[in-house]
DNA sequence: TTTCGTTATGTTTTTATTTATATAACGCAA
DNA sequence: TTGCGTTATATAAATAAAAACATAACGAAA
């Protein structure tokens, strides 16, 4: 067996170009969103200020062609958001390529002699 | 096929606990250690401090049960460091999860469905 | 014993990032 | 039509991270 104290840990996310514009904080972001109907509420959960997560919000919905997320102000509650079926999709496939990546990093981890 | 403009791409690392012992930048690092046979040279290469070069090192060698690194100053040249059988070892282990880990990123690129 | 280039280390300065604050826009409901 | 809580946006303040700077230690070689 390997020496327990090494661990083999990864991240995988989704680029368009250059750009990061998917990855585990993101989807995790999306999720409370969806959960809270609240970008403010989402935030708060993930200690980020208002604005960082409104900002993530915007360039996802600029990163994939279709918006993930719908927002609009006034109202009862005085606003909400809500995520796209797209929005959705994606958090469906970024779970399918994170639970695979797990298997990948406890396959290797068996293999790792340090 | 899926869309062209999305891009799979991941990152794998090696921690002892909750500390990066091993990543990507610091394989690099030891690299130009090895071939170049000083820390400051290396550093210089990847444009980065030689402060940081060395708070690297040092953080490596603490990780690693064993040296990856042995440095001395004085002598030949002011000083040199050499990069350890274990460091050599280490790398290529990495070098091997790193192949192994754009394999996956490949498989699943092909699957992203977007 | 002086010079040299590097390792080793701490301190200071700068830059970048994050957080906080402020304010406008909005539309429902009281 | 006023108040409410949120979205939306900009700006200022505070923190954190990175880079720059300074300096001591070292030993071979001149």
């Amino acid at each position: 067996m390997s020496n327990p104290i090494f661990k083999l840990n990864g991240r995988v996310w989704i680029e368009t170009g250059d750009e990061k514009v998917l990855g585990h904080g993101r989807v995790e972001l999306l999720e409370r969103i969806q959960a809270s109907g609240s970008i403010r509420q989402a935030a708060l959960q993930m200690k980020m200020s208002y604005k960082q997560a409104w900002d993530l919000v915007n360039h996802m919905n600029d990163g994939f062609g279709t918006p993930v997320v719908i927002s609009q102000r006034g109202g009862k509650g005085g606003g909400k958001a809500i995520v796209t079926e797209h929005g959705l999709e994606v958090i469906k496939q970024f779970h399918l390529l994170h639970q695979k990546l797990q298997e990948f990093l406890k396959d290797n981890t068996e293999l790792l002699k340090l």
